[in-house]
RNA sequence: GCCCUCAUCGUCUAGUGGCCCAGGACGCCGCCCUUUCAAGGCGGUAGCACGGGUUCGAAUCCCGUUGGGGGCACCA
């Protein structure tokens, strides 16, 4: 059922790089806003100035980009509830704060962190729930006075119902939280900065967002957070509480909770070694939904087409960059011609190995391209396949050389170059012929007499169908690297 | 310690009481095709954590146990 009234939001912290497990968390928010023509929100949460950098945020743009997630209401596009970025709404916390205590909803709490240390210290040794214990609920004016004189700033902390409370999470069921264990809990520091515990529902509330698709971590804050929402739609602020839906962890090797620091969460590495983005979102879309009980290699569209939060599962998932692999190489072969040229393209002409960008041969890698197409499993993969059409020498890999150069090579090769150099050019078909029959001149199957002839010209024992591939490089530099072959062998 | 949450092949999952002595995918193994390597085709390997219920019947519902994960901040 489509609902063109869905309004979700993306709303990371520009700290470090972007991992694989934030992308999954937008991918499904944009996903289930695509699906129902509702709208997607890219906020900037910016409130920790200390981890905070433009880096970082920059980065978060261009990710977001590259991925094709793309955002109706945000930084750099704008929108009704501008501006995205929570450190330039200041002044809208400020009060947003200010009337929460004058309301009553919240209250000055000034405890020191050591008091509040020692009494979760005693409550734990206690078998008690160590959250705070509301001791600044009631602060006599004498109290105050003398907290006042000993130079105390206090935090802003709100203040808990004392009642249980029930949501229904999305893809969770129906779950229940008892006021014992959802203390009181700041929203302002005693410098005055705003908290994400404020700042976070203040925006969802003020931008209208009507479902709240984010990390399994914040499950256990979501009671107050509708505690929150209920006291800002008391106050006129808020309309109604969202619906949340709580996904589950991406998880690394050795079932930890996939981090910034683990290496291979960072989209930067998959994006590096050519992951097509329709491959990597496939693959993530996978981790906690599936598309069909027989599929699951689709397109974004799809996936678009398909996807429903309702059917996200709720446990943990591993992230297995062998299956993401294999995905990417499904929608590398989906490519038509054209594209997968162009995908390639900034592979073949950065600097690689001792080959410049200058040496790249737009007519060449159109020929041979059709051929390298299923051996690739990420783009960067294209480089090693191709590369003896672009290097003046090729690949010198000994392995390969050794391996291939047995019994007596010189002499298949002397013969397979005088047939190869009176073979006709225009087919393949008559270079495989050669090549053929001087093999069979030493008692040589193809498959054996082959080897020695893609040495000498790609470098490498294993490669691209080898008489298409000579036929691109032209007769003159074949015979060229055969000879050089030959004379390495003579020395 | 307290609270929350999760539990199907090694991994990701399908499965919402009979269609399941559990289906697909990745991985791995074998075969076919074949100029190498891929791709493709065919086949194989491997799983409902455990214990109690409920029911004519449970992977599916309930309880407990065990195990995994998370939270309990003047981080987000």
């Amino acid at each position: 059922m489509a609902n063109a009234n869905v309004r979700v939001r993306f709303c990371p912290s520009p700290t470090g790089n972007p991992h694989v497990g934030l992308v999954r968390t937008a991918l499904f928010n944009w996903a289930f806003a695509r699906h129902h023509g509702g709208t997607m929100v890219f906020r900037i949460e910016d409130t920790d100035a200390a981890r905070d950098s433009e880096e970082s945020y920059r980065q978060l743009l261009d990710s977001l980009r590259w991925l094709g997630l793309d955002w109706d209401e945000g930084p750099e596009v704008g929108g009704p509830h501008a501006p995205y970025r929570q450190s330039q709404r200041m002044d809208i916390y400020r009060d947003v704060a200010q009337k929460l205590l004058d309301g009553g909803y919240a209250y000055p709490c000034y405890c020191t962190a050591e008091e509040l240390d020692a009494r979760r210290e005693l409550a734990r040794r206690e078998g008690r729930p160590s959250g705070y214990d509301g001791q600044c609920r009631t602060v006599t004016p004498e109290q105050k006075a003398v907290y006042d004189a000993e130079g105390r700033q206090p935090i802003i902390r709100f203040r808990m119902p004392d009642e249980p409370i029930t949501f229904t999470d999305l893809v969770r069921g129906e779950l229940t939280f008892t006021p014992d264990n959802v203390p009181d809990y700041g929203i302002v520091r005693a410098t005055g900065a705003p908290l994400y515990t404020l700042v976070n529902p203040v925006d969802d509330a003020l931008m209208e967002i009507t479902h709240v698709l984010r990390g399994e971590d914040l499950l256990s804050s979501t009671p107050r957070q509708i505690a929150l929402y209920k006291a800002l739609i008391e106050l006129g602020i808020a309309k109604e509480i969202p619906a949340f839906g709580h996904l589950p962890y991406v998880m690394g090797e050795g079932n930890k909770k996939l981090s910034k620091r683990d290496p291979q969460s960072s989209l930067n590495l998959y994006r590096e070694r050519g992951f097509l983005p329709e491959g990597l979102l496939n693959y993530l879309s996978l981790l906690g939904w599936s598309f069909s009980a027989d599929q699951d290699v689709f397109s974004v569209a799809e996936l678009v087409e398909k996807f429903d939060v309702e059917d996200v599962n709720a446990n943990p998932a591993r992230f297995d960059v062998k299956k993401a692999e294999a995905i990417n190489a499904d929608h590398i072969r989906r490519l038509d011609e054209k594209a997968f040229v162009e995908a390639c393209e900034p592979w073949l002409k950065a600097p690689y190995a001792d080959w410049a960008p200058e040496d790249f041969d737009r007519a060449a890698w159109e020929a041979i391209a059709p051929y390298a197409q299923t051996r690739l499993t990420v783009l960067s993969d294209i480089t090693a396949n191709v590369d003896f059409l672009f290097l003046k020498e090729p690949a010198a890999d000994e392995a390969s050389w050794t391996k291939a150069m047995k019994g007596d090579p010189a002499a298949l090769l002397t013969t397979a170059r005088a047939r190869l150099e009176a073979a006709d050019w225009s087919s393949p078909d008559s270079l495989k012929d050669a090549v053929l029959k001087a093999g069979e001149e030493h008692g040589l199957k193809l498959g054996k007499a082959q080897a020695p002839v893609r040495v000498a010209v790609t470098g490498r024992t294993v490669g691209l169908p080898l008489f298409e591939s000579l036929q691109i490089l032209g007769r003159d530099r074949t015979l060229a690297r055969i000879d050089a072959a030959l004379s390495k062998l003579a020395g």
